[in-house]
RNA sequence: GUGGAUGUAGCUCAGUUGGUUAGAGCACUGGUUUGUGGUAUCAGGGGUCGUGGGUUCGAGCCCCAUCUUCCACCCCA
């Protein structure tokens, strides 16, 4: 019995015209990861799961597809174990690997495991799918393509000033205007946890302040005083929920906000680096923001975190992020390595673009011209041409069948090939090629020589 | 993981308070046109109404479960 044809919830198929699209964004993406001098590695889709599990907190574990062992793996359990239906401990133990869950873990994974064969400060790109046991919503997938940039091995503030350059070429490559890198600074967060006498609730107390702009004001304070911070606190950060103005007034504000942290001051100086760097290197099309209440990746970010906005028209969310993470490979016993990264989301700057309609018609195309198949002999004329057409790189077909020309006709205006070349015994008598431009209707003879000067060019 | 909506032809959707053989547009196949596609015109094929139960004399329509897609929460690219 046939099943019914079908893919997983948040999977997808990806037609033609999908995959050139997306890899039109693919490639520009990647030629400006290489001009920035990044080199490509590739890890596994799969991972141990002790590799992957504790590193993305509690809910991330959650989301991580588990593989089931191979074999007979529940005669070798303990039947307490098993009768105690503890999922998280079963799973442990009929589970040893897990899909991977995003690019930075395997990466530090990497780093710690080959540092022996790698140049300091190793600055790598990596193109690949990573798979979430996620709720599917629009731009959200369970298995979708992220593409990261990350140095390891220096803790220069010039690597923060490299990436919003990289985000701002990548997205003017593209056409995508509109575009804004938010930035906050783990150290800025600290800092005001510290100012408010609320270090130890700082995840609360940033978690809620994450919030501002989707339940307001009114929602984060009513959060944290749920969370157990003080009224006393929320009134001596008050400052921060009216933050208005650029770049270097916000910092200017933080600044005296911040004057009795330490910590805090340490952030600001971070920013200020990266603001005066960027005034004698100005991007070109996106635009820098400072938002004290960005806090992503909590779990392992340290100083710069990042997150790109899509134009406002487009409701997207984040189009990508990253931040610096001071020590990541600690935890697979690295010690005082210090990264940064960034990443794009393949996925949703497609769905992006899509909207915006700013897909170049060009990557539309595929094959240039068809050949009619009139019958055998005819075919092996049509094929010489071909065979030269695809020596001068020109993508170039013979239509299989001697069916009717109608047929094959149509098939050349569905497929969007601009030219038609019909050449039957007429044609062959004279050695010459009936050329037919598809979207004029025009047709001219033309002789092998200069059928390829027309086409290659 | 929680809450809400959705599913009818390949696609987008109609389908009356539950009542005979479930419709349209587009797409597809063939003809008008045996060496010429798009436009026009004529004809034709295609649906166990997401799946499985239930209520009913009778279910596309009502009830339950399940899956898909979408939306919100959580989290996140």
């Amino acid at each position: 019995m046939a099943s019914k044809a079908s893919i997983p919830k948040g999977t997808r198929d990806f037609s033609p015209l999908e995959v050139s699209r997306r890899h039109y964004i693919i490639s520009a993406i990647e030629k400006h990861f290489k001009t920035f001098g990044f080199q490509p590695i590739e890890t596994p889709t799969f991972e141990n799961s002790e590799t992957l599990m504790g590193k993305y907190g509690d809910e991330g574990d959650r989301l991580i597809f588990k593989i089931l062992n191979s074999g007979d793996f529940l005669r070798k359990l303990n039947s307490e174990v098993y009768k105690s239906q503890d999922s998280l401990k079963l799973s442990t133990l009929i589970s040893e690997k897990a899909l991977k869950y995003d690019l930075t873990v395997p990466f530090a994974r990497y780093v710690v495991q080959h540092q022996n064969e790698i140049d300091f400060p190793f600055k790598r790109y990596q193109i690949q799918s990573v798979f979430r046991a996620d709720r599917p919503q629009k731009g959200r997938f369970r298995e979708f393509l992220q593409c990261d940039a990350d140095v390891i091995g220096s803790d220069s503030l010039w690597q923060e000033v490299e990436f919003i350059q990289l985000y701002d070429v990548v997205f003017s490559s593209l056409g995508l205007e509109g575009v804004t890198i938010k930035m906050n600074n783990r150290k800025i967060l600290s800092g005001l946890a510290e100012v408010i006498e609320e270090s130890d609730k700082l995840i609360d107390f940033t978690v809620a302040l994450d919030k501002l702009d989707k339940i307001g004001e009114e929602g984060v304070k009513k959060e944290m005083l749920d969370k157990g911070i003080s009224e006393n606190a929320l009134k001596n950060i008050q400052p921060i929920f009216s933050l208005e103005g650029d770049f270097s007034t916000k910092i200017k504000l933080l600044k005296s906000l911040l004057s009795n942290s330490e910590v805090g001051q340490k952030g600001i100086q971070e920013l200020e680096f990266i603001e005066k760097a960027l005034q004698s290197l100005p991007l070109k099309m996106a635009k820098l923001d400072l938002d004290v209440t960005l806090a992503r990746g909590l779990n392992y970010y340290t100083g710069a975190i990042f997150e790109i906005s899509a134009p406002e028209k487009v409701k997207m969310g984040s189009i990508g992020g990253g931040g610096r993470y001071d020590d990541l490979t600690g935890i697979f016993g690295l010690k005082k390595m210090s990264g940064v990264g960034v990443s794009f989301g393949l996925d949703r700057i497609y769905l992006v673009l899509e909207e915006l309609g700013l897909f170049p018609k060009a990557i539309e195309e595929s094959t240039k011209v068809l050949f009619i198949n009139f019958g055998e002999e005819e075919a092996l004329y049509a094929l010489k041409a071909v065979n030269a057409l695809r020596t001068s790189s020109v993508a170039a077909e013979l239509y299989p069948d001697a069916a009717k020309m109608k047929k094959q006709m149509t098939y050349a205006d569905k497929r969007n090939i601009p030219y038609v070349v019909l050449a039957g015994s007429t044609e062959m008598e004279s050695e010459v090629y009936n050329f037919k431009d598809m979207n004029s209707g025009e047709q001219e003879s033309f002789n092998l020589e200069e059928l390829i000067n027309k086409l290659s060019n």
